[in-house]
DNA sequence: GGGCAGGTGTAAT
DNA sequence: ATTACACCTGCC
């Protein structure tokens, strides 16, 4: 058991739920998942993260750059409070941090997303762990390697009910196993060509795009436009008037700017767990 | 039981 | 550049 110090006003149950990562169960103010293999159980506690089932040095040098402990929230927050909706999101939201997430295992996991609902993604998801991730210690499992998913038989994969998700997965496995896809070189390019990149990936459209952007290649310009964000964006900016996704990609760059995606977390968390009517 | 769900690809203006 | 429609499948 040890303890990872974090900066205020982290919150890591806000972090680990918000959406960006699918596989943590969050229940108070702990969370339980899968980290490098391991089973790992998490909890905040003042001003630390209590961490179980991770005891190198290496690996919990790992979680704390995942969880992105050493991030400046303050700063970012004081930011955005410049804007009036955020201002009054922030009480609600504040804490959330950006991860830094595996881009594989982050872009499979958006592929998957798209048209489906959270808890068959994470169905789907953890079957894939569960039939092609190696196995690894504490019946932990890590996320299937391209080659495992490439290789993945039609039955295999229509056991984790990926539905026709299942094609995308393949294809893309099969581009990544290949090399003909870097999936290095989105981290070294600036923002809009490595978007432009990964949307020749198929099953990859500009939504999913952003999303492993902004959550696996720290690129936090992104502002990915789900149903939920143009739905907030909409409401509280343009007085309910329907809007086109590039105009509130548009807007938000305008904004927001840097911290966009920070914009985009927080008005996400704020328009799903604060219904107006 | 039927509609719905964190979009994308494709075809047609 | 925009708009319309089909789409696998487990859940609520």
């Amino acid at each position: 058991m040890r303890t990872l110090p974090v900066r205020p006003p982290y919150n890591l149950v806000r972090t680990l739920s918000c959406g960006q990562a699918f596989g943590w169960r969050v229940d108070g103010c702990m969370a339980d998942g899968i980290f490098s293999g391991r089973r790992v159980h998490l909890r905040q506690v003042g001003d630390g993260i209590v961490v179980e089932g991770i005891t190198e040095r290496a690996a919990l040098r790992s979680l704390r750059h995942y969880l992105n402990l050493d991030e400046d929230l303050a700063g970012v927050e004081d930011h955005l409070r410049s804007d009036r909706v955020l201002r009054r999101a922030l009480p609600h939201t504040t804490g959330i941090a950006l991860l830094r997430q595996d881009p594989w295992e982050c872009l499979i996991s958006f592929i998957v997303s798209a048209f489906n609902n959270i808890p068959k993604i994470e169905l789907s998801v953890g079957r894939l762990m569960e039939r092609f991730g190696e196995p690894g210690v504490d019946r932990g499992s890590r996320f299937p390697r391209p080659e495992a998913l490439e290789s993945a038989s039609v039955r295999g994969l229509r056991a984790c009910a990926l539905g026709y998700r299942a094609r995308y997965v393949t294809a893309v496995a099969r581009l990544v196993a290949s090399g003909k896809f870097d999936l290095e070189r989105p981290q070294l390019l600036p923002y809009p060509e490595a978007r432009r990149l990964l949307l020749t990936l198929p099953g990859v459209g500009e939504k999913v795009a952003d999303c492993v952007l902004l959550f696996a290649y720290g690129k936090r310009e992104a502002f990915p436009v789900d149903v939920w964000v143009k739905r907030a964006v909409e409401r509280w900016y343009f007085r309910g008037r329907a809007v086109s996704n590039g105009q509130i990609r548009r807007f938000a760059s305008d904004r927001f700017g840097e911290d966009a995606g920070y914009a985009q977390q927080h008005l996400f968390h704020y328009v799903r767990t604060r219904p107006r009517s």
